[in-house]
Formats: structure tokens, C-alpha cells, sequence
DNA sequence: GTTCTAGAAC
DNA sequence: GTTCTAGAAC
């Protein structure tokens, strides 16, 4: 290969620097690919989790630019309305499934997005206590709790640091009893016996 | 958010 | 020795 060849490899495999995007934006990529929509109106997008905590697991988000949780105020009241419309449309096309749907009281990645997610928590991508944790504490925040706080206090407010370690380190236990595993493994192979 | 992997836990 | 968790990623 010529070095005149040599360079144009390079350039051409190497990614460029500019179009390195950071993970954080995921979600906005994934509400323009058609292969993630489940469903879409106006004013909302339903993408499949791209990586699902469960058997079935949605994010809902608004084509509205709101960052996150955080960004909301009373003005998005009816918004939220929309959200709670589609959580129900959504069981309505999954009605031998238990959903629940909610926000994390943290997010991690950009735009304000809620999780419609079925309770069996069977899946490959479950893998750490975080991920756990994060559906299971009052970490997860049910949508009906996000709507009275909107309503009543006209914004969402900001857990601490220490109240955000402590629900990560909170033991595991299942959600659809008392059981209390020893470690991950173990917790997903009990998780099997409430669905099968 | 995930991936990778060192070293803790067993 | 193997399984499992938890912290860095420039």
C-alpha cells in the first residue's frame, strides 16, 4: 500500500472525532430510527428499550425538548396527561402482561422519558444490582407519584447524594415477594419462577 | 447508559 | 480456582 494509500485508510476507518457522540444522547438518536418506534403521536414517542430490563420495556418521551424530570413545571401538566394516556394504551396492547411505568429519580440519559416496564424483570440486560435498584426502590418514581408532586409542588426535585447511594445499596429483594437473594444470579433464576 | 476487568467474595 | 461485584472510562 502507498503511503498516499496508507493515509487514506487511515482516515477513512478511523471515526472521526466529531461524530463521537456522547452516550447520553442515545435516546434522541433512537427516537429517529424507525427500527426503536413502537408508537408515535403528536406529541410522543414510544421506543423500545435498546437495552430492556425486562420482557417488555418501553421509554415514552415527549418531542418537546425537556431535558429531563428536572426541566418540568405545572405548564407541562397536560403533557403528563399524555404520558398517563399512552401508559394505557400501551397496556391496552399488552393486556397479559403486568406494567408499571414511572421515572427514575435520577436519569441518566437525556430527554425526559418514562419506562413502561412488565414486573417479570426477565431479561439478559438485568445485570447489577443498579439496574435493579433502579426499578424496584423509590428510586423509581410510579408516574401517579410524578403527576400529585407536579400538581402539588410545581416541580420535581433533586434526590441527594447520599439518598441516591444508599437506594443503590439497598439489599436485593424480589419484587413479587419476600424473597431476598444473595447476589444477581441467584435473584434472576427466582425471578423465573414467578413467570413460569 | 454500557463495557471491561481487577480483585473481593465465595 | 471460580464467581461475582463495582469502579474507571481522557
Amino acid at each position: 500500500m502507498s503511503k498516499r494509500a496508507m493515509k487514506n485508510y487511515e482516515t477513512s476507518q478511523r471515526p472521526a472525532k466529531e461524530s463521537k457522540k456522547h452516550w447520553s444522547l442515545g435516546l434522541l438518536e433512537s427516537m429517529k430510527d424507525p427500527d426503536s418506534i413502537y408508537k408515535e403521536t403528536d406529541r410522543l414517542v414510544v421506543i423500545r428499550d435498546k437495552y430492556p430490563k425486562a420482557r417488555i420495556h418501553y421509554l415514552v418521551l415527549p418531542k418537546e425538548e425537556i431535558s429531563s424530570i428536572f426541566k418540568l413545571n405545572k405548564t407541562h401538566l397536560d403533557l403528563i396527561d399524555e404520558l398517563g394516556s399512552m401508559y394505557k394504551s400501551i397496556k391496552n396492547d399488552h393486556t397479559e402482561s403486568d406494567l408499571v411505568a414511572g421515572f427514575h429519580a435520577i436519569p441518566s440519559m437525556q430527554r425526559l422519558h418514562m419506562h413502561v416496564i412488565s414486573k417479570d424483570m426477565d431479561s439478559k440486560c438485568l445485570k447489577t444490582k443498579i439496574h435493579w435498584n433502579s426499578f424496584t426502590t423509590s428510586f423509581f418514581i410510579p408516574f401517579d407519584d410524578l403527576l400529585k408532586k407536579l400538581e402539588q409542588d410545581g416541580c420535581i426535585e433533586r434526590i441527594s447524594n447520599e439518598t441516591h447511594k444508599a437506594l443503590m445499596s439497598t439489599p436485593l429483594k424480589c419484587n413479587q415477594c419476600s424473597f431476598e437473594p444473595k447476589n444477581m444470579p441467584q435473584l434472576k433464576q427466582h425471578l423465573l419462577s414467578h413467570v413460569k
